[in-house]
DNA sequence: GTTAGGATACTCT
DNA sequence: GAGTATCCTAACG
């Protein structure tokens, strides 16, 4: 890596933008989660973008529930949901108050605390493993339900903080459908990346389930 | 290297 | 009751 990172802290009025505007703008930035153990920092590689009310794909555009009550807040904050009956996964919530949309982490480069992540995610082989895809990015930063709602713009003290990091130059960004999003939600091409970038998650494309048969 | 299938429990209809 | 913004392992080339 030829240029450093950079440890400014970013304002909650990063995020207090249209959410399209703030997830390609998000790559390269550096997310820090402060653990009993310690820090992980995260280089973000991959984000999607759910825009509540105008996008089927959302959990929000049905309206708030219990679950998705932290999208309709303020921004600056994280939603994180459980899904799959196993896995979690975290967004942070962008816009204006009551607008519901948010941006999906879906995959980063641990840049600090590695060590912490590795007790975590045990099955990964490569370290570019670590935080591949959305699910594995919660487990690796120690993130759950009970961190639903937290402050994403703390300081020190804080479970997170944002930092400027290193913005990605327009023509590396990718973009195209996004991931495992089912019905005409999926068109939008609301998915955003690094190019190259070795821990960006392999596409798929919804399938979905069959049902197990009860034998 | 790729692909298929199972695991798992929460949320909304 | 059915679907889910997924991951892991085993099997096969």
């Amino acid at each position: 890596m030829i240029t450093e990172l950079d440890r400014t802290p970013l304002t909650r009025d990063f995020l207090h933008r249209p959410v399209l505007d703030v997830a390609p703008d998000l790559l390269g930035r550096v997310l820090v989660r402060n653990t009993a153990e310690g820090p992980i920092e995260l280089r973000i590689t991959e984000v999607e973008a759910y825009d509540g009310a105008n996008d089927p794909g959302s959990h929000a555009y049905r309206g708030r529930t219990a679950r998705n009550g932290v999208m309709f807040g303020p921004p600056g904050h994280v939603y994180v949901y459980f899904t799959y009956g196993m896995w979690h996964c975290m967004n942070l919530v962008c816009g204006p108050e009551g607008v519901a949309s948010a941006v999906l982490l879906r995959a980063g480069e641990i840049v600090e605390g590695a060590d912490l992540a590795r007790t975590r995610r045990l099955s990964a082989r490569k370290d570019d493993e670590l935080a591949k895809g959305p699910a594995r990015l919660a487990t690796a930063l120690d993130v759950d339900r009970s961190l639903d709602g937290a402050d994403a713009c703390g300081g020190p003290d804080g479970p997170f903080s944002l930092r400027a990091g290193r913005p990605v130059a327009s023509d590396l960004v990718g973009n195209g459908p996004r991931t495992g999003v089912s019905g005409e939600g999926g068109v939008h091409p609301w998915r955003f990346w690094i190019t190259g970038d070795p821990t960006v998650s392999p596409y798929r494309a919804h399938v979905p389930r069959r049902r197990r048969r009860h034998t």
